[in-house]
DNA sequence: CTCCAATGTCAAAAATATTTGACATCAGTG
DNA sequence: CACTGATGTCAAATATTTTTGACATTGGAG
């Protein structure tokens, strides 16, 4: 469900990093970092903690919930 | 799976509220509060979100990520 | 002691996230 | 133009999370 926003598809373009790369930091599939940046679905927290830890940032920098929004 | 820990249990007691009531506060099941509490494995970051709402606080004061850690 | 609320366990089914692989598009480069 | 890297799409298979339901244990209250 589409609850959840995040800013990784900007911070990936300011780092100059790939979705590969990221994925391959993160230790995910590209498909997996497509489909977050899409908001298809919410990953998993631990998956969201690498995102983070790997652009280097805290959570909720890159990922806020908004209760009341669709997307 | 278990890099990750949570303080549900215990800010739930300071609060006294119940699995169930978290349970049914947050939007789920009372085993799924069960399993999150026993880092039985990583929610979805929107469970996590939810559940740190309701609690009141930001996600990260609830949850941390330890990378170096199987629990 | 009996009863009830809160917690825990187990297992199977259902839902959702993640992977894999194949292919399309678009912009830039040689 | 031909080629390549980065992004996107689709679908099926696999893995993980969440639900459902049934039952056990413990501690407190009446």
């Amino acid at each position: 469900m589409g609850a959840i926003r995040n800013q990784i598809r900007e911070m990936r373009a300011q780092r100059e990093i790939t979705q590969q790369e990221l994925a391959d930091r993160v230790g995910v599939t590209r498909q997996t970092v497509i489909a977050i940046e899409q908001d298809k679905y919410s990953p998993s927290l631990e998956t969201a903690f690498k995102v983070a830890m790997v652009l280097g940032v805290p959570l909720e920098q890159c990922f806020q919930y908004d209760p009341r929004g669709k997307r």
